[in-house]
DNA sequence: CGGACATATAAACACCTACTTATATATTCA
DNA sequence: TGAATATATAAGTAGGTGTTTATATGTCCG
C-alpha cells in the first residue's frame, strides 16, 4: 500500500483556494483590535459587553470583528439568554498567536 | 533567586507596541500573493525575477511585496551582483504558516 | 565608457477595511 | 405586554493597500 497524500499533508503545496484561505486566515489575525481580541480569550471566554469594555472599544466595533472572526473560525460563540459568550474555536489559534509573538520578540 | 519575566516569557501579556508588531506580522502575511511567496521560499533561497515568473507577477509587485516582508524581517536578501536572493529570515516563519495552514485544513 | 540586465522606487488608481452613528433583533422580567 | 438589556446589522466615511506604469539605481561586460 502506497502514501496517498491527503489535506493534512504538511508537506504538499496547497491548493490556490487553501492560500486564498490562509491569507484570510492571517489578514483576520492582522489587525491589532483583533490580536488583542484573541488574546484574551486565550484560557476563558467572555462576553461582548466585557470585551468592550476590556479593549475600550465600542460594541458594535467588537461585534463587527466577532462576525469576522466567525466566520474564519477563529472564534466560537456560546449564546446563553441575551448573553453570547465568545472563546477560541480550537487550540491551533493560540499556538498560531504564540508562535506569531515568538518571531516578533525574536526580531525586535 | 526569583524568575524574571522577560521579553521572551510566553505567559506575560505583551505590551501594546508588541501587539501591533504581531498585528502587522500577521498582516504581512494577510495576502494571497505573499503567501504563496513565502511558501515558496521554504527550504530555498529564489531571486526576484524567479519569484516573478513563479508567481506570475510582476517585477515591481514582487519587489514590492519583498520590501513589505524584509521590513518586518520575515524575509531577508543575500546580494550577488546584480542579482537579490531572498529567504525566510527565520525558522518561526516557515512554522508559522504551517500552524496557520493546519487551521485552514481543519477548518474546512 | 556604454549598453544590457536585475532590482528598487515613485506616482496613481481602484478596491478594501475599520470605525462611528443609527437602528434592528432578541431575550428577560416586572 | 412593555421597558430594559445584550447583541447584531446597516449605511456612511476616512484612511489604508495591491497593483500597474514609468523611471531610477546599480552591476556586469564588451
Amino acid at each position: 500500500m502506497s502514501a496517498v497524500a491527503t489535506n493534512l499533508d504538511p508537506q504538499r503545496t496547497p491548493s490556490l483556494d487553501e492560500f486564498f484561505l490562509l491569507a484570510q486566515t492571517f489578514q483576520a489575525l492582522g489587525d491589532p483590535s483583533r490580536v488583542k481580541l484573541i488574546w484574551s480569550l486565550c484560557h476563558r471566554e467572555l462576553c461582548v459587553g466585557d470585551i468592550a469594555d476590556e479593549l475600550a472599544m465600542s460594541q458594535p466595533a467588537v461585534s463587527h470583528h466577532l462576525r469576522t472572526l466567525r466566520q474564519l473560525q477563529l472564534v466560537k460563540v456560546r449564546r446563553d439568554g441575551r448573553t453570547s459568550y465568545y472563546s477560541l474555536d480550537d487550540k491551533h489559534i493560540e499556538r498560531l498567536l504564540r508562535e506569531g509573538m515568538k518571531h516578533v520578540l525574536d526580531a525586535e
